[in-house]
DNA sequence: GCATTTATGTAAACATGTTGTCGTATAGTA
DNA sequence: TACTATACGACAACATGTTTACATAAATGC
């Protein structure tokens, strides 16, 4: 251990492990957790975030699959399956794009809004006072502010790596 | 609105919202980027989680199942498929424990240890370098702190509504 | 207008996570 | 010793996530 440098930079390194260790372990519990607070209305953390985004006044018109797709961060791939389960439960529908006769406009039903704003929303919020309990405003600020940061890094890896789409030949 | 106490609670739960929606987002970009960085390794986030927890000293003479799956904090079904892929890959091994006929240990094979060491570690530090680019050893710190306050919360409600082990009747 | 690129939906293969159930081995207790 | 509770591994069903690949519709460039 000559060089100070590497000292740090190991340490570094150890803490970096642990964090992201428990980032890993957050995002499984949440999953666990949030699905089980949700579950007597057959919903999952998942479908929630889903119904969130749809419940926003922006989406007031329904939005398509690669709008919300782009929104949560997810697959179109993996989106199309999930809404499929929500419309097999009747939490949203889906109408085909009259300009676009390519894409869909997924909206939530109006049994899914009331399942949303009545049953589940009540029970969201008394889990997140539950897991933030001794989280004072400024502890939830900050907690966000550093996921935005983990989160911006990581959109930035993922774009760079990312297959240039000009084809090279 | 006539209520302060009201108010402050609707700000509450907006950024108790915004806060749960970007752990959401970082936990699956956490798990594609992270997967990217070894994939030339035929590794994914996971089984990163396995050798790291398999590479720590106290390890030495492997782990049964059920105490890596507390360690991780996933079920034991799950890592039991996790485990089979890796000892298909040839990265861990599973021997019989000698003093409860019930139970396997598992340890890293020599293969795995050398993938672990020489290649996978030098390009998850490179990949957690880069996602904590703006990070300060105190934002590090301070993000590893609110994580383990949330998971040490959804553990508590994890607990609470596990079943009660007793039989009622 | 026509050719190329881009966007969309769909399907398939795979890895991860959960729960529930079952058979068996261990451990604790009457 | 026997009874019971608990722990372990295995299997199945299901929901989520990723890729890759393909067909079709729309947008863009000449």
């Amino acid at each position: 251990m000559v060089n100070p440098n590497e000292t740090s930079e190991i340490v570094r390194m150890e803490l970096a492990n642990r964090l992201f260790f428990r980032l890993y372990q957050c995002a499984n519990m949440l999953h666990k957790t949030g699905t089980r607070a949700v579950e007597d209305e057959g919903l999952t953390t998942q479908q929630w975030a889903v119904l969130g985004a749809l419940s926003r006044p922006e989406a007031e018109g329904g939005m398509s699959v690669g709008d919300l797709a782009r929104y949560l961060m997810v697959s179109r791939q993996n989106l199309s399956g999930l809404i499929s389960r929500m419309e097999r439960d009747g939490h949203v529908h889906s109408t085909p794009d009259g300009r676009d006769r390519r894409s869909k406009r997924i909206q939530m039903t109006d049994t899914g809004r009331e399942v949303w704003v009545v049953q589940a929303r009540p029970k969201i919020h008394a889990y997140y006072a539950q897991v933030l309990a001794d989280f004072s405003i400024g502890d939830i600020t900050h907690s966000l502010h550093y996921l935005l940061k983990l989160l911006d890094n990581m959109k930035q890896i993922d774009t760079e790596e990312e297959p240039a789409p000009q084809a090279v030949e």
